[in-house]
DNA sequence: TGGGGTTAT
DNA sequence: ATAACCC
């Protein structure tokens, strides 16, 4: 068994505790899983609310909900209109913001890292780290001093979240539960599914993950969206996609990194087919890339001609149209200008040139209001 | 059904 | 650029 899980310590929401598993090579992996973790954020944010059922909303969702509320019939993901219906003692507030969300997620996953580096992380509220090496380190010093019986255990489980897609094509296979899985013909699964996802899940069925912890480190992209029941000119797509990348270059700011890339994702009003979705993207130009360290207000005009392009080249403003939803995100990261001291470009970056030489860490930018 | 994220193709 | 996956 490698990435398993046991359920201890009942008192807190965080699942936590592993998996022994005897052999020598065996990883020591801790699967941390925080339970309503938007809930629990804006409980911590409002005390008051502590107590009551509290759902959190994005547009007419109700996406998490603490205990009382749960307790009440509120499950995630219900309509506001059901769930009040269920609770209507419910709490509501609005969590389509995930600044608050996300800034404390990174605050769990940095704690954690101070076990060990190597921690990876899923979505906002999950996170796995390995801790083989402080576990073997603990046993040593453990057995040198006193030689007594040491054991570990824990529960382990098998993994049995296969998504969506390949539910729909096992079920047509006549695989609908982990046991059939278990007991199809791998030849015929490698046939069906392709070697790599056939063997995988095939493994996954048994209980068994050999995937790496692989560190999280830093994001690789920062995105931005907002849907909504219709947007259909031009100007209102452009005042939409204004305010997503207003919050994005706050972010890109603080985190330091330059994106190098910029992408526009729209969704189209469709009767019911499944959501899609479609993007265009281009690379940054590079003189907005050397603003983009010190204040927004030079990069924001430029910087929505280029997405507007974008815009137009997905949809043809000269005919009807109807979008549900606008994304704007910045990808492809890159550490930061290596321009070296002494050098043309050195002078030429203004997040160098001005801040850096008059302290280290000078430029916090807070407060760049977009005022028009 | 939200507002995010990642990796593979 | 899209599709699939995760939360």
């Amino acid at each position: 068994m490698e990435r398993a899980e046991a359920w201890a310590a009942g008192s807190s929401p965080v699942h936590d505790q592993v998996v022994p598993a005897g052999s020598s090579s065996s990883r020591v992996i801790v699967h941390v899983d925080l339970d309503c973790f938007y809930a629990q954020v804006e409980m911590i944010s409002h005390p008051e609310l502590k107590g009551k059922p509290l759902g959190v909303q994005q547009k007419y969702l109700v996406v998490t909900c603490n205990y009382e509320a749960r307790e009440l019939g509120v499950k995630k993901l219900m309509n506001v209109r059901d769930a009040k219906e269920k609770c209507p003692q419910l709490v509501l507030v609005n969590g389509e913001d995930l600044t608050r969300y996300r800034e404390m997620s990174y605050k769990v996953t940095e704690l954690l890292e101070e076990f060990s580096p190597v921690v990876e992380r899923l979505g906002f509220d999950e996170n796995f780290v390995d801790l083989t090496e402080m576990v073997e380190k603990r046993l040593e010093q453990l057995q040198s001093d006193e030689p007594s019986a040491l054991t570990v255990s824990g529960h382990v489980y098998g993994n049995q979240r296969i998504g969506y897609k390949t539910t729909k094509r096992l079920e047509a296979l006549g695989i609908s539960s982990v046991r059939d899985l278990q007991t199809f013909s791998s030849k015929i699964l490698e046939k069906e599914l392709g070697i790599s996802v056939a063997q995988r899940i095939q493994k996954l069925s048994f209980g068994e993950d050999n995937s790496p912890v692989t560190p999280s480190g830093p994001p690789q992209s920062f995105s931005e969206e907002d849907s909504f029941k219709k947007c259909s000119s031009e100007v209102e797509a452009k005042n939409k996609i204004e305010e997503l990348l207003a919050s994005l270059l706050n972010r890109v700011c603080q985190d330091g990194r330059k994106p190098h890339t910029i992408r526009l994702i729209i969704r189209r009003y469709s009767s019911e087919k499944h959501c899609s979705r479609e993007s265009r993207q281009c690379a940054i130009p590079s003189h907005i890339i050397q603003k983009l360290g010190i204040g927004n207000y030079d990069v924001m005009t430029p910087m929505v001609d280029v997405l507007m392009k974008l815009f137009r080249n997905m949809v043809n403003v000269k005919m009807p149209f109807h979008l549900t939803l606008l994304s704007v995100c910045f990808c492809n990261l890159k550490a930061l200008n290596t321009a070296k001291k002494g050098t043309i470009d050195y002078y030429l970056t203004p997040s160098l040139s001005t801040t850096s030489r008059s302290g280290k860490h000078s430029f916090k930018m807070k407060d760049i209001h977009m005022e028009d």
